[in-house]
RNA sequence: GGGUCGUUAGCUCAGCUGGUAGAGCAUCGGAUCUUUAAUCCGGUGGCCGCAGGUUCGACUCCUGCACGACCCA
């Protein structure tokens, strides 16, 4: 660069002005405001009548000059609202809204009335800088699209884009929501380890770590079920947990290395009851969210009035591929796997017959089921903690709610015959299946005598991606996992 | 892990067959007393992701790397 011309330095002129505006008046610790940005519009009748003084806060996002008037838009947590500034009203401090950028926190006290275009407006009497953004804001018509900065500067995210903050703040309410369905229905919240000496409870690669006072390597859960089961057995009858668990896997649009789940167990129950549970779950979410029962997901409409299609794993493999999976021997599926390219030999040089049966319904079942559908009576070997079907002990009871081709959920009716669970547990080390552990302590509790039980597992992201019609689990999480820029 | 695509000003994007960088917004200066993607006039702003290579000459072609998106495993 030569010496005449340097390069903008927008920080810099920022700084600048912020040290104007402190040496007139040091940055305040507090505002009161009287009402959000939504309440005055909502309130806007009654507010503009009474003349009332209205005191607002938050960040400008928009600047109109106008000759001796400016016009400027303030948003703050709920919503944007226009700010009308006038020479005449201000004098002085007027003129030190040169000082005053977009991207800054505005604290406004002023009178609301409407424009002439019907615009609702706060009338600046006087108003205070509150703080400076020393950055300039992205920019305001096309937004901030860079996926990238998005998710590593969420803040911007979130300040240019309304959808962003609207996603997110779903999120919060459906988690509410959530919690009120567990509540009414007489559910038990509580908080189980997420530092665990055993991992289980799912078929996942855990994170380790050492906590150094025990000398223990230590695991973070992939699950909360064995212990909302010691739950169970405990007499604690219905109960739940919201709660990140945690595997050590791949990331893509449906997967994020740590992520959300809501498990819930029922005593005395089965896994019918608990799929007229869920089916009354998402009625419930969909009346509080939408008021209809009828949603759109990517295109795809979704009806939660009706009753969930049942879609019988094994019978609906057989109907597609020929085979009945339960009788057929491991070299056939392993090799239908292979003619249909499914499988990579490289990356599973010996895959377990779950793992073949599991891939075999996902790309040939699950992928083209829009649902909602309960995939149910998985074969037993895949679902060590599910009890056997009662009419066929070949399968287990369990299902697998499905929205979009998207898995939301896991649940069975729960094994609750210790002798049974051991063996097992057995039989995947025999099978050196990879993730394979055996929890004694868990092994006696059962022994204790665990009731009848139902039990749900629930990937909250992903049903806040559908009820968000978000096409990415990212977008649901406020601060994704992305990759480690290099310095 | 493999494939395809992307990375250019603070933001959103152009940039042809290789000839040395463009727009809009933002920013800076000026005009403008109801604007709303305000408008009008004028100006500043670039390690063209990073590192090599080919070439008289590379944003452009080639190789590698980083990060990201999608698909596959």
């Amino acid at each position: 660069m030569n010496e005449e011309h340097q390069p903008i330095d927008e920080k810099k002129i920022r700084i600048e002005k912020l040290e104007k505006i402190k040496s007139q008046a040091s940055l305040p610790y507090r505002f009161e405001r009287t009402y959000f940005n939504a309440d005055i519009i909502k309130n806007f009748e009654n507010l503009s009548t009474k003349h009332e003084i209205v005191k607002i806060a938050g960040r400008l996002i928009a600047k109109r000059e106008h000759g001796k008037t400016k016009f400027g838009q303030l948003i703050d947590q709920t919503e944007k609202i226009q700010v009308y500034f006038r020479k005449d009203y201000l004098a002085d401090s007027f003129d030190r809204l040169d000082l005053v950028d977009i991207g800054d926190l505005l604290g406004i006290e002023g009178e609301v009335f409407k424009t002439h275009t019907n615009e609702i407006t706060v009338l600046v009497k006087s108003y205070t800088v509150l703080n400076k953004s020393l950055h300039p804001l992205p920019e305001k018509w096309h937004g901030l699209k860079d996926v990238e900065i998005k998710y590593r500067q969420r803040y911007l995210d979130l300040i240019a884009n309304p959808e962003s903050k609207k996603t997110l703040l779903s999120r919060s309410h459906i988690v509410k929501l959530l919690r009120k369905f567990f509540d009414f229905k007489g559910f038990i919240e509580v908080e189980t380890p997420i530092l665990q000496p055993i991992y289980g409870g799912a078929e996942a690669k855990p994170f380790e770590t050492y906590y150094n006072v025990l000398e223990e390597k230590m695991f973070m859960r992939i699950s909360d079920e064995l212990y909302l089961k010691r739950l169970i057995i405990g007499g604690i009858e219905k109960v739940f947990e919201i709660g990140k668990d945690f595997r050590n896997e791949g990331l893509d649009r449906f997967h994020n290395p740590e992520f959300t789940q809501l498990e819930a167990y029922e005593a005395y129950n089965d896994y019918n009851d608990m799929m007229t549970l869920v089916e009354e779950l998402f009625k419930f979410l969909c009346q509080e969210l939408f008021q209809t029962m009828t949603i759109t997901y990517q295109g795809k409409s979704l009806d939660f009035g009706k009753p969930w299609q049942r879609v019988e794993f094994c019978t609906s493999l057989k109907e597609k591929i020929g085979i009945d999976i339960l009788t057929a021997e491991y070299k056939q599926l392993e090799e239908k796997t292979i003619e249909l390219g499914i499988i990579d030999k490289a990356a599973y040089p010996r895959p377990t017959l779950s793992k073949l049966l599991d891939k075999l319904f996902s790309h040939l079942i699950q992928k083209e089921i829009i649902g909602p559908a309960f995939v149910i009576d998985h074969p037993k070997v895949t679902t060590p903690l599910a009890r056997s079907h009662r009419t066929n002990p070949l399968l287990v009871e369990r299902f697998e709610p499905i929205i979009c081709g998207i898995e939301i959920g896991n649940a069975f009716s729960e094994l609750n015959d210790p002798v049974e669970q051991k063996k097992r547990f057995e039989g995947q080390l025999e099978r050196q299946e990879e993730f394979a552990t055996l929890d004694e302590d868990f092994i006696k509790a059962l022994e204790y005598g665990m009731p009848p039980t139902a039990g749900l597992g629930l990937g909250l992201d992903r049903i806040v991606m559908i009820l968000t019609n978000s096409e990415s689990i990212r977008e649901v999480i406020p601060f994704p996992q992305l990759k480690r820029l290099e310095e």
